[in-house]
DNA sequence: TTAAGTGCAAAATCTTTGCAAATGT
DNA sequence: ACATTTGCAAAGATTTTGCACTTAA
């Protein structure tokens, strides 16, 4: 199943139907290993109306095709989900590292998250992990 | 040394002048045991302008005074640091309790945290560990 | 055909900036 | 006295809402 296919399984599989926006969003969103910013995303896809990003992406997230991801500064990056989430179960327990220089959000999908113990009474739900620091890329232009 | 005599010691300590409103904030923040968002701290002190409160925040996280920690809205929430940060250390890595009933963001401190490993490449700088579920509070009200 | 999605205009928020008046040292 | 800080007004930025037009199914 090739990108294409497989977005549009997706939109149909969430009663989302399939336009230019929804795929544009969906394939530039898959392109990157990283969370993308909403301010990102709408200068690259500048033809789509920004009122109309602002709504894929909340439909986006409602349904669990893409999770929303703060970076350092609050503002909202996105990332698509684990083929495993749905509009129930959301799950974006792995670790964001956030790089100080060029401001990439990496999704580090397979480390293995350390346990979370909490203090006694409190009642765990998800959590979320986050690193900031430099990225390989700007790590060796640094060196 | 009481709790005034701390603000103004901290204040003093970062050249920055003792008035109303900073030691306002001062006292807020340390009132309670979990972060603060803006809008609230806005509603408690209504009399205090919100440009200065916004300017008053953002002084005292740049002198290491305070942490901003995002909530899962994005939103910022503010705490007191603990008493070793300053304008060129700040430490906040601990977890970060944030109750989906009350809206709550606990600072955990004395939890001893996990060991983050990286992939190779990647160059760690600070990290922050979030959860998110019910506190010990409304957790006995669900009950 | 028709419910869902888009684009535009406009409202509601949230945050920053400039400047005069007030205040702490 | 003088640099800082505050408050107000206004600009900028971000996000939401309403509604008519378009489009996928």
């Amino acid at each position: 199943m090739n990108n294409n296919q497989h977005f549009e399984h997706l939109l149909k599989q969430h009663q989302l139907k399939r336009t230019g926006p929804r795929l544009r969003v969906l394939s530039l969103l898959s392109a990157k290993n990283v969370a993308t910013s909403q301010p990102d995303l709408e200068s690259v896809i500048a033809d789509v109306d920004r009122v109309t990003l602002y709504r894929i992406l909340s439909a986006f997230e409602e349904k669990g095709i893409i999770h929303k991801v703060f970076d350092l500064n609050g503002t909202a990056n996105y990332a698509l989900c684990a083929s495993d989430c749905n509009e129930h179960d959301h799950h974006d327990e792995h670790l964001h590292f956030n790089c100080i220089a060029c401001k990439n959000v990496y999704c580090l999908d397979d480390l293995d998250m350390p346990p979370v113990k909490l203090p006694a009474g409190f009642r765990l739900d998800g959590f979320s992990f986050s690193a900031t620091g430099l990225c390989p890329k700007c790590s060796k232009k640094e060196a």
